[in-house]
DNA sequence: AATATATATCGCAAATATACGATAAAGCAT
DNA sequence: ATGCTTTATCGTATATTTGCGATATATATT
């Protein structure tokens, strides 16, 4: 493509968007399971459920952390990620928002 | 890459990536506001309003089909557009319960 | 029939995403 | 110090996405 032309839209729809991109993979809607549901949190425990290798998840965990979806603390050797619940709570309220104010019109539907 | 693994998820992981996939582009979620408030869901519409050349507005309208979120029916010359609000509605559930699900184990969080 | 209008599709270019192995870096154990 | 474990990053290959102009197609209009 020639340029990117994300930037002309609002910033509303470019936050709802970048949340959506990072869900846009099940490797990434399973790692955030697993964060919901572990006390530990650990790198190698994801790698060992998920049916991807090391430097994949890696690659993943980079991405939910970039969206602020996730937050990542160093162990010793290890490192311990964990869901970023401040942030979650935002982009989830806009999503659901976005949902309730496009379902408001379904009356007007003309299909 | 070598393979696409992402047929090593489970088959709601997989939903709700394809879900949000159609809605990672800005100018997805602004066809979908835009079928929302209009009673006439004529295609050269979106292309005006949207900052975007008739045959990339014509793509995306493709990509939010192709997910089910949307349907169109051909009205002499133009297209008609609409949003597909049993689709929607199955899509939107399944996301705020993926949200839910998450947040119910959020006391055991250990970041 | 010729023309105009609206939209989908094709072809192309560039950017991003996905995946993995290999390697680097950082901390731990001996 | 040396080696082991864990994780991040690099390099690379391939697939997908994004975007546009040009073209094809289908329906109106004159």
């Amino acid at each position: 493509m020639a340029i990117h032309k994300k930037e002309a839209f609002t910033q509303t729809e470019q936050d709802l968007a970048n949340f959506a991109k990072a869900l846009s993979h099940p490797a990434r809607i399973a790692i955030l399971k697993v964060l919901a549901q572990k006390n530990e949190c650990i790198c190698g425990e994801i790698v060992e459920i998920l049916p991807l290798a090391q430097s994949t998840v890696s690659q993943h965990l980079k991405e939910l952390k970039n969206a602020d979806l996730i937050q990542g603390t160093v162990d010793g050797p290890r490192s311990c990620y964990c869901i970023n619940w401040k942030a979650f709570e935002k982009f989830s309220t806009s999503f659901n928002a976005l949902f309730t104010n496009l379902k408001i019109q379904q009356s007007k539907s003309c299909c």
